[in-house]
RNA sequence: GCACCCGUAGCUCAGCUGGAUAGAGCGUUGCCCUCCGAAGGCAAAGGUCGUAGGUUCGACUCCUACCGGGUGCGCCA
């Protein structure tokens, strides 16, 4: 149930009949015909644009058809008050009954309420994380991980069919310098004394319980065998390792995805890098030629080569993309885009990819490719989630994989736990930098908004249980309250909360069409304040109490709390945090 | 040099596919607990929405050009 829609069909309705009674011109397109809430609440609960959208395609003035269309709604059942204001909106007044049935329809839908079927059960494939397998997660990667992880929630709640995939980087030179970096600390498990790790290997300490593990399975076997012979044997056991690593922390985070795939696999046992610039040369976007050296840049050592390159310029990128160096072997672009192909061959009907900031500069050839290879039927969005910067108590935290002092995923969500960090990544933008101070979000004090939106979930709870002493039949989950008669509700504060509540289905659409799940996390802040505010009004004015002496009212407002419950549990669900019934 | 992102209150940020008098939090000032959880609430103060044009009935929102800040640029992955 979306109020607005609902509203809007009605106004639309109306429009129509006008059109044919003669009132309005019977061609007339109502394209762009819309129903808001307005900014100023005291302009009413719903306003519609209709008559400044029509003025110049009806040829009349705004206020005329406004005039047209009030008398049209006015004979319509729950509204009470139709105002026309400012240059022509029609500004729409509710009666208490029209609210008090959409709390009643909240209640009854439950879970569903606020679910769209914006997606209509579209195929559409979320790739996020993705961090290279080369060490354990840290608070960098946490942000698109939460970003990506939230963004399918609400696709899969505003009605989409959402798979949720993770490409492992484990097929170029940096897994061999992995492996060589585990070798050596299986040589330090032997007992061997191995200094300084080497420049380009990987120096931090969570190899050495691999190396350990190395050691125990294998003795000394692979301290005399050459290179070639290790490497394979080393390399399997740590990309496992790592993967498992980042597996947990990503299950620590309420992160699951549904496919992980292997970049290598792509070349396992067949070629799809050398299908796929099959296939992009038939469509003839692929030629031998040598690119201009990359500017504002000392390039000493460019050489001009001839190798096959991308014609990515016909899809608007700056510059065509090399697929294969001059030696034959296949770029990273190469796999990648065998990669994206895979997707498309597997039939979604759109693709988004959730990058880190510093991979920006290929957003373009990527979506180049897939636009070559779908024949322009296919969009492939990405979301750049920027950087964190890390701080502690103000003071920048220096990050360096060679001190091997990373802040991992695991720290930070060791301290504070998921929600407050699942809550805070999204609580902004993801294309903007943002500070994330870990003393404060440790600290666990107010300025954490998730703890704002949970408490005002508990404090719902509480009064749920407390309800109990006087009148134990008022349970949550009876009909006395479920299905309780709501005409005692009529305080503005309790109207406001059925107001803002009704927004929540057009803010899980906005927000899944924009593909910005922070609204989200400000729309529940926003009604988690509604609570409060409605709670120490009570304070004040006793009669505005929700328990009450009286029975019926005592309901109804419980009833009220249930629904208000429903839609905040479901709205940390889409986030991925938990709505507890207490706070510690 | 080029590309992308950001520029809104002292600070950190919202602002719904263009809509009415631009909103929160923090900070500042002043209030509210014999009362369902004060882990909360109320109020005041604080703005030429980076600048200049353009489109529109209407621009924080769209377009153009500038100005600041950030990130990146490949024959690495």
């Amino acid at each position: 149930m979306n109020v607005f829609k609902h509203v809007e069909g009605r106004v639309i309705a109306a429009l129509e009949a006008l059109k044919s009674e003669g009132k309005l011109p019977a061609d007339l397109s109502l394209a762009g015909v819309e129903v808001d809430s307005p900014r100023d609440k005291s302009h009413g609960d719903l306003a519609t644009n209709a008559a400044l959208v029509l003025t110049k395609r009806a040829g009349m003035k705004p206020r005329d058809i406004a005039t047209l269309l009030q008398e049209k709604l006015s004979s319509e059942p729950g509204i009470a008050k139709i105002d026309i204001a400012g240059p022509g909106f029609l500004n729409l007044t509710f009666a208490p009954a029209f609210w008090h049935s959409l709390a009643a329809t909240i209640i009854t839908d439950g879970n569903v309420y606020g679910r769209s079927t914006l997606g209509s059960n579209q195929k559409i494939n979320v790739e996020y994380v993705s961090a290279n397998p080369t060490g354990p997660m840290h608070v960098g990667h946490c942000r698109g991980a939460v970003f990506g992880d939230t963004l399918a929630n609400l696709l899969a709640f505003a009605g989409f069919s959402v798979t949720r995939e993770y490409y492992i980087n484990d097929a170029g030179g940096q897994v061999d310098n992995l492996a060589r970096s585990a070798h050596l600390r299986y040589r330090e498990a032997l007992g061997e004394t191995i200094g300084e790790i080497p420049e380009g290997l990987y120096p931090g300490e969570y190899l050495k319980p691999v190396g350990e593990a190395l050691a125990k399975t294998y003795k000394k076997k692979l301290l005399t065998a050459p290179e070639s012979e290790w490497l394979p044997k080393v390399k399997a056991t740590v990309m496992a390792a790592m993967m498992d690593e980042i597996r947990a922390d990503l299950a620590q985070l309420g992160i699951k995805h549904d496919l992980f795939f292997s970049e290598r696999s792509l070349t396992d046992g067949k070629d799809e890098i050398a299908d796929t610039i099959a296939d992009l040369r038939t469509k003839g976007f692929i030629y031998e030629g040598s690119l201009p050296p990359p500017k504002g840049e000392p390039n000493d050592d460019w050489e001009d080569r001839t190798q096959t390159l991308f014609k990515a310029t016909a899809f608007g990128d700056d510059i065509d993309r090399a697929l294969q160096k001059a030696d034959g072997s296949y770029t990273y672009l190469a796999g990648d885009i065998a990669y994206h192909r895979n997707k498309l061959n597997r039939g979604y009907d759109a693709l988004i990819n959730v990058w880190g900031s510093d991979h920006k500069g290929y957003v373009k050839r990527m979506q180049a490719a897939v636009q070559a290879l779908s024949d322009n039927t296919r969009t492939l969005d990405i979301k750049i989630s920027e950087m964190v910067n890390l701080l502690n108590k103000g003071e920048p935290v220096k990050m360096s994989k060679r001190a091997g002092n990373i802040i991992t995923v695991r720290d930070v969500v060791d301290a504070v736990g998921p929600d407050a960090v699942r809550f805070m990544m999204v609580y902004r933008a993801p294309e903007t930098v943002f500070d994330f101070d870990y003393a404060k979000v440790t600290e666990q004090s107010k300025e954490n908004p998730v703890f704002y939106v949970q408490y005002a979930n508990a404090r719902i709870s509480s009064v749920l249980r407390n309800a109990r002493d006087s009148f134990p039949a008022l349970t949550a989950d009876s009909k006395a309250v479920r299905q309780a008669d709501l005409t005692p509700l009529t305080d503005s504060g309790e109207l406001a909360l059925i107001k803002t509540m009704a927004e929540f289905p057009r803010v899980i659409d906005a927000a899944a069409r924009a593909k910005e799940p922070h609204r989200l996390a400000f729309y529940l802040y926003e009604l988690a304040s509604s609570v409060h505010g409605q709670w120490t009004r009570g304070n004040d004015s006793p009669h505005l109490r929700f328990i009450q002496a009286d029975e019926n009212t005592t309901a109804a407002r419980l009833s009220l709390l249930i629904a208000v419950r429903q839609v905040i549990t479901s709205g940390l669900g889409v986030l991925g945090v938990q709505a507890p019934e207490a706070m510690r």
